[in-house]
DNA sequence: TTTGACCTGTGAGTAGCTCACAGGTTTTAG
DNA sequence: CTAAAACCTGTGAGCTACTCACAGGTCAAA
């Protein structure tokens, strides 16, 4: 198979396909005389998997490491496993963090109904987000 | 005020101050003794009000034009509102989208408890992956 | 005067793609 | 047979919102 025909395969875009190439996760062999990658039904299988595992929130480093454990002939679920339930774990604050912010929001939504507008006369930008109290929790950056 | 002052009075790395400058969201005047940025108390106002923006989505661009619009004496807020609206509504897709893919992961973890890790053969690369069907919608990929 | 903390601008790194470019190959239509 | 379209190649840049590293200039305190 050439880098559309699995692209297609896989429901993603060609560019996506040479990326994974580059990275790692696919490993196709070269036709000798036109030096096109030539994918075969197992680069089409670490392709979906690959994109499972991203929908699942693996990332790109993980997934290089479970597929090169599989080739290795070593099991990766125990692996999986793990990252999983970290995942999870993180999924579940992400989601408790919106849910914060959305309440954040209507609450203000409602607020502004009453303020007028106002030209920003130099000290007031615009008052419905300087009105907004900022003692929302960090959202994780650094620093 | 210099570049750590502000950065403290607002409670950002200083590296932020000098990229938001960059970016033009902050507009200092220099001393020319020592060419070094003078902020004062506006850079600040205007600072402070583009960190409570960006805890509310707004990006870096329309935080600009925000400040630009206020510049000009224009109001703001009309504009205001509507991006607000706009990032409410996105906020509620995130969070439907993440309790879904919450309510399969654990849907997965507990079948996950009755399979066993199994070796990688060349045909399973990791059934627990694998085994997960991915009529899961999109997650806002282009295509 | 030396030390240390600050300042300057620029450039790279982060994640996961996506796209652009310039040139080679293969397929298809005429 | 040929011309054009559609594919292929690798590399490099762009996206977001910072953060950090670097090399060198400035300034306050000891």
């Amino acid at each position: 198979m050439k880098v559309k025909e699995l692209a297609v395969g896989a429901g993603v875009n060609p560019d996506t396909v040479r990326f994974y190439t580059r990275e790692g996760l696919l490993k196709p062999t070269r036709n000798p005389d036109n030096n096109y990658q030539q994918y075969d039904a197992e680069d089409l299988r670490r392709l979906r998997f690959a994109r499972k595992a991203r929908q699942l929130g693996f990332s790109l480093p993980e997934i290089r490491q479970i597929l090169e454990q599989a080739d290795d002939h070593y099991s990766p679920c125990p692996m999986v496993r793990d990252v999983f339930q970290q995942r999870l774990a993180e999924v579940e604050r992400e989601i408790a963090e919106l849910q914060q912010l959305r309440k954040r929001m209507t609450a203000a939504l409602s607020a502004w109904q009453e303020m007028p507008d106002g030209t920003p006369d130099g000290h007031t930008i615009c008052r419905l987000i300087e009105r907004w109290d900022d003692t929302v929790p960090d959202t994780g950056n650094k620093g």
